[in-house]
DNA sequence: CATCTGCAACGTACCGGTCAGTAACATGAT
DNA sequence: ATCATGTTACTGACCGGTACGTTGCAGATG
């Protein structure tokens, strides 16, 4: 805090658990490989030859390369609920409106070129084993969607808010699989206008 | 034929166009180990293991494991049809209590043990590089899929059928998905009831 | 000031195991 | 004898993971 170097943010210097600088490098690539490729289909060396480190550098800081997959996933967690959330505080108090605007955003990423679907849904996928640390933070990241789906159906005062918020669930998991199956012109761009089709019909008593 | 050992049926001798013995124990244990843990996770070597048969032979019946995983998907996409077709056989000339009955069969499968979801859906998943072998194959059943259901939707009356089709394709993928990633009491067992609200929203005018 | 020391972050070089795939040979039926 | 099938034994490449030496820098010591 004392020196002023004025340029370079200088990331964190030694203030509280500074990760080895390595480490966010290797995220990073680590994050954008494993999503566009798929955790299986990328080895460690991979990682950290286009990350310019080396394999020790990589198990300083991640214990195994499953450890790995579930930091870049726990890491997509945050991104994802940051996403979720700004839809949600765009329209306070109209759970209708904040689907919709998540919905929305969901089917636009889909017809965007490289979409490769949710990187949680992917690694369970790829990771059936239970008890997989990937595996887990895409469950509980999962669960918690559901948990907050009915909720809001709840909210929107659904005859049966379970299945309701159950069948966002499944038209959302359907986008994520179909923007990667289909490229553009998919059926994930249908996504928010099946899903308002479905709210309605729900609502109505 | 001729020696009887009561017993043992021997499976089939060499009646029509016999396919080598070797090539459908392989096909056998492979749909089985693909299916269940994924095409990745298993190696060749765990394939003849379990199969009774040794390397060449699986070489000389397949030209590469990329093959013999697009022959397990061409096997899954002939028994899929077939369990579609039963659905529609069941109810003809309504296309609404074809797709009731084809999706609340899938509402139950998915709430098996061990159930993983769509071999199609889960190849796309492991394999995203266009032209793969098993992704093609997956990418042809998807879209014959898409086709069939837009059609269905069509002959309901629905005013937008592309629109509807497209939903219950979303819901089928999410019903695929959700099912391995929730174990029993997932949002995949609402998968019929959502579809048919659905359906219902988008017929009426 | 110059030098030493301790330590964390880094790289070199390697481990055994497994990957998909193959060459060369054995067997058994016709 | 021929030919399709099965078998043994191997390849080079790559897998995730590690033992061990090197570098650079902070603070202490003279």
């Amino acid at each position: 805090m004392s020196r002023m170097k004025s340029i370079e943010p200088t990331i964190n210097a030694n203030d509280v658990a500074s990760p080895p600088r390595a480490a966010q490098k290797i995220l990073g690539v680590a994050r954008d490989l494993f999503y566009r490729q798929g955790i299986r289909a990328i080895g460690v060396d991979e990682i950290v030859r286009r990350a310019g480190v080396t394999k020790p550098s990589l198990y300083r800081s991640f214990p195994s390369k499953d450890e790995l997959a579930a930091s870049y996933l726990r890491q997509y967690d945050l991104e994802f609920w940051g996403r979720f959330d700004e839809a949600v505080a765009a329209h306070p108090g109209d759970p209708r409106a904040q689907i919709a605007a998540f919905l929305t955003r969901i089917g636009k990423r889909t017809q965007k070129a490289n979409y490769r679907g949710c990187g949680m849904t992917n690694a369970a996928v790829e990771y059936p084993e239970h008890g997989h640390p990937a595996r887990i933070v895409s469950e509980a990241n999962k669960q918690e969607l559901r948990r907050r789906l009915r909720a809001m159906a709840a909210a929107m005062g659904a005859a049966d808010a379970d299945t309701l918020g159950d069948g966002l669930l499944l038209l959302i998991e359907g986008a994520y699989i179909s923007g990667q199956l289909f490229g553009l012109g998919g059926p994930a761009q249908s996504v928010a206008r099946n899903a308002d089709l479905l709210i309605g019909a729900s609502l109505k008593k």
